[in-house]
DNA sequence: CGCCAGATTACG
DNA sequence: GTAATCTGGCGA
């Protein structure tokens, strides 16, 4: 009886969503094991595909001719039993391709490419042969495929059998490898050559005492030559005469962060922490020491110390043995968290972040993959990095909406981590100052268990924070993205040779109406969310329920006539500024100045270095940056993020204005914090204003429970897209009826309702949201209406599902 | 009737 | 995702 293998293909739909069966030939049986890719057959042709083995010699219910796996691409599974799960899992609970799962957790070379060949198997035309084949007897598929033409004639000579197409799979996964020296001989041997040696041939004979050194090893070239101080071409003599042999040795390639740390004894060692932290500290390493995998939310204020704490349950978890993950927003990711944790850890350390080339991640991964990286730092897909026995995870600014990804698999990190912890009985960290409303109320709950840093480390309060009320300065001096009060302290910066850095808070962009009199956002009657402007159509919509206004000339609340759409970019704020202040040196930051690699890092060294007075860019700007010199921060326009149609608006000015206010005096010197705003006294503007996380925290969640959302309420978001927009809505009307017929009545079905952009790339875009407490048949309800709208080809309609969205935009 | 294009189905 | 198969419409 033949052995089996379950495999996973690389066809990623809907009817291939599910093991298959194969054949594992007699040659590979003592070499597959599950986890590695292989090349199999699949379909009626010749075609073949990459695939995953996900189960060996399990039983099958399928009673057809089974085939045989072509190849095996791996000596090594590349993905591992508990990652294996994992991806499954993640597959289950985000409506996502299991293969697609298993790919977003491996680096992309990983991925084969797999090519289509046509190549001439009889005598064709003297046309074809040169028109498509230019005299060649074959041809990359790729370069003709986007030819209908070409393609049709090439179709009907496969019929008539005098072409055949045939595939390549090319594995892209290639380690770099230099030149290493390995000695041929034994030390024997090799004594003799010396003896044998002419007398005045010195460097032969210092090459044959250093092969001695390294006999057995492999020793990189240019290693060699450092160490035994011969040349090159001493190296050649040895080969010619037997006594060495060049072999290929394999190098990682290094990411450019790995450049030698100044040697900080202050930042290498612990540092001595508060009582506060200290309790953080027992707390978290009692869990580790018991494998306990709890979840703590570490809740502290900026500059409270939060990093030390976790630095040393890191720490905790490598004395025990284990290892530890580290999350960090991608924006965060610059030097300064990631040196302080290589300073503390060293070699020890992987970093993962999207500046990475697709090689460095590659090696970075396999690093970790063997063990010799015990420590990862990295961005929200590293929560996937292949390290065994883990210790602990951390999430640090847990808040962040970019640990949640925004294409299918849809998954949030703070999910993926509370899944590993218990996978590998470790604790979970989660580490703000403005914790999410979700975390915080399983905290409150005691699902969480909440440690609080109330104090900064070094007892220097907060920078004061001034709100500029835009609306009288409007009225005044006319359009302008700066207040007087903005401008005077700019100015006095200037003078006085410090820093500044500006906010443009550019969510929200120029969609919403607002009144520049009374600061009234447009609201929708039935969701209180505001309304977006539909330009193509002229009317005020809401994202959420449908309900449909035209654009208003007065203001609904004052009758003012001074009611515009907002938002302005950071390119006219800097022309702006260099009129009003020609003599300041402003540096911007935005997507387009960043958008070449290692420009971010450049432009924030040169501010870093005092080439420029003031900084100005967007959200891009607000977090983890440190520059000493910097007084003064000041926010264009905090209140563009609240006229968004999101019920999280308001959470997310909050988080951003604290987030900012903790930029302005990190040093010694007074810094101070300006927010211009056209709502002086929003709840969030208000309470940012005072630090207080807390009184925000109850508001907002007295709001959230009065309008049935998160964290009272679970949210799903349904999307259909098709060309032409009747399809699409009309999808979405029978998936609205099905999920009437069969949840339960306690569940809010909202829409379905065009999408903002409700065209993008050539489809109109329709969404539904559902609200839920609990609802037993929600999933299989949502599993049959994928399964229903994709599988039968059903006109090119997209359907998806996100099932935690951050926005709803 | 045969051919073609578009829809449908199956892939182990 | 791809390719073979099915279906129905239309010209010979």
């Amino acid at each position: 009886m033949a052995q089996l293998a379950q495999i996973i293909v690389d066809v990623p739909t809907m009817q291939t969503n599910q093991p298959y069966t194969y054949q594992v030939p007699p040659r590979l049986e003592n070499q597959i094991q599950k986890g590695m890719r292989v090349i199999v057959p699949f379909g009626n042709g010749k075609r073949q595909v990459q695939g995953f083995v996900v189960g060996l010699d399990q039983p099958t219910k399928y009673d057809g001719q089974l085939k045989a796996i072509s190849a095996l691409m791996d000596l090594q599974p590349v993905i591992n039993d508990e990652l294996l799960k994992l991806s499954k899992w993640l597959a289950d609970h985000t409506y996502a391709f299991w293969v697609s799962s298993i790919y977003t957790m491996l680096p992309n070379m990983l991925k084969a490419k797999t090519t289509r060949i046509v190549r001439i198997i009889d005598e064709v035309d003297e046309q074809t042969a040169f028109d498509i084949f230019h005299g060649k007897d074959e041809l990359d598929f790729a370069t003709v495929q986007s030819d209908p033409q070409i393609v049709s004639r090439l179709l009907k000579l496969q019929k008539q059998k005098k072409v055949r197409f045939e595939y390549v799979v090319a594995d892209k996964a290639k380690p770099k490898t230099t030149v290493g020296i390995r000695p041929q001989l034994d030390f024997e041997e090799l004594e003799e050559a010396r003896t044998s040696l002419h007398s005045n041939a010195h460097a032969q004979e210092r090459l044959l005492s250093y092969l001695q050194s390294i006999i057995g090893k492999t020793v990189k070239q240019t290693d060699a030559e450092r160490v035994s101080g011969l040349k090159a071409a001493t190296f050649n003599v040895g080969v010619q005469k037997g006594w060495l042999a060049k072999v290929p040795v394999e190098v990682y390639r290094t990411p450019h962060t790995q450049e030698k740390l100044p040697n900080d004894e202050h930042l290498s060692k612990p540092l001595e922490l508060n009582d506060e932290q200290q309790v953080a500290v027992n707390k978290i390493d009692q869990a580790i020491d018991d494998s306990q995998s709890k979840v703590f939310l570490l809740e502290g204020v900026t500059g409270s110390g939060k990093t030390e704490v976790y630095l040393q349950s890191i720490a905790r978890a490598l004395k025990n043995h284990k290892t530890a993950l580290m999350l960090v927003p991608e924006i965060s990711l610059t030097t300064q968290i990631v040196n302080r944790v290589r300073r503390r850890f060293g070699s020890k350390v992987a970093v993962l972040h999207s500046g990475l080339s697709n090689g460095e991640r590659f090696d970075e991964w396999r690093r970790i993959e063997r063990g010799e990286a015990k420590v990862v730092v990295g961005a929200r897909s590293a929560i996937f990095a292949p390290l065994k026995d883990l210790g602990i995870i951390i999430l640090d600014e847990e808040h962040e909406s970019s640990y949640k990804q925004d294409e299918s698999p849809r998954y949030h990190a703070r999910e993926i981590a509370k899944w590993r912890g218990k996978s590998n009985s470790a604790p979970v960290v989660l580490g703000s100052a403005t914790p999410s409303l979700e975390s915080r109320a399983r905290a409150m709950k005691g699902v969480y268990q909440l440690l609080l840093l109330k104090h900064r480390i070094n007892k220097r309060p907060l920078p004061p924070i001034q709100v500029v009320d835009m609306r009288p300065e409007i009225k005044e001096r006319g359009e302008s993205n700066f207040s007087r009060e903005l401008l005077a302290k700019l100015t006095d910066r200037l003078v006085r040779n410090e820093q500044s850095m500006l906010l443009l808070n550019r969510r929200g962009f120029s969609s919403f109406m607002m009144c520049r009199d009374c600061g009234e956002v447009l609201k929708c009657p039935n969701c209180d969310i505001s309304l977006t402007l539909h330009l193509d159509s002229h009317t005020m919509k809401c994202h959420y329920c449908g309900h449909e206004e035209p654009i208003p000339r007065y203001c609904p609340n004052c009758g003012s006539r001074e009611i515009r759409y907002y938002g302005t970019g950071t390119e006219k704020v800097e022309q702006e500024l260099n009129r009003l202040i020609p003599n300041a040196r402003i540096i911007r930051m935005d997507v387009d100045t960043t958008r070449r690699k290692g420009m971010h890092e450049k432009l924030l060294r040169q501010f870093g270095q005092h080439q420029a007075d003031i900084l100005l860019g967007t959200q891009m700007i607000a977090k983890g940056l440190d520059f000493p010199n910097v007084t003064l921060v000041g926010v264009l326009n905090a209140d563009t993020g609240l006229g968004l149609p999101d019920f999280r608006s308001s959470e997310r000015t909050f988080d951003l204005l604290s987030q900012v206010s903790g930029r302005a005096g990190r040093a010694d010197k007074k810094g101070e914090v300006i927010i211009q705003t056209y709502n002086p006294d929003h709840y969030a503007i208000r309470l940012a204003q005072k630090n207080n996380y807390e009184a925000f925290f109850k508001q907002e969640m007295a709001l959230r429970r009065q309008a049935s959302y998160p964290p009272y309420y679970f949210t799903i978001r349904i999307m259909a897209s098709h060309e032409d927009e009747s399809v699409a809505a009309r999808t979405m009307t029978k998936i609205k009826q099905e999920l009437v017929e069969n949840l339960m009545p306690s569940t809010i079905i909202l829409g379905p309702t065009p999408r903002a952009i409700a065209r993008m790339k050539r489809r109109y875009y329709y969404q539904i949201v559902i609200k839920y407490k609990q609802d037993q048949r929600l999933h299989s309800t949502l599993q049959r209406i994928l399964q229903e709208t994709q599988s039968k080809g059903r006109a090119d309609v997209q359907v998806s599902i996100d099932p935690d969205p951050q926005y709803f935009m």
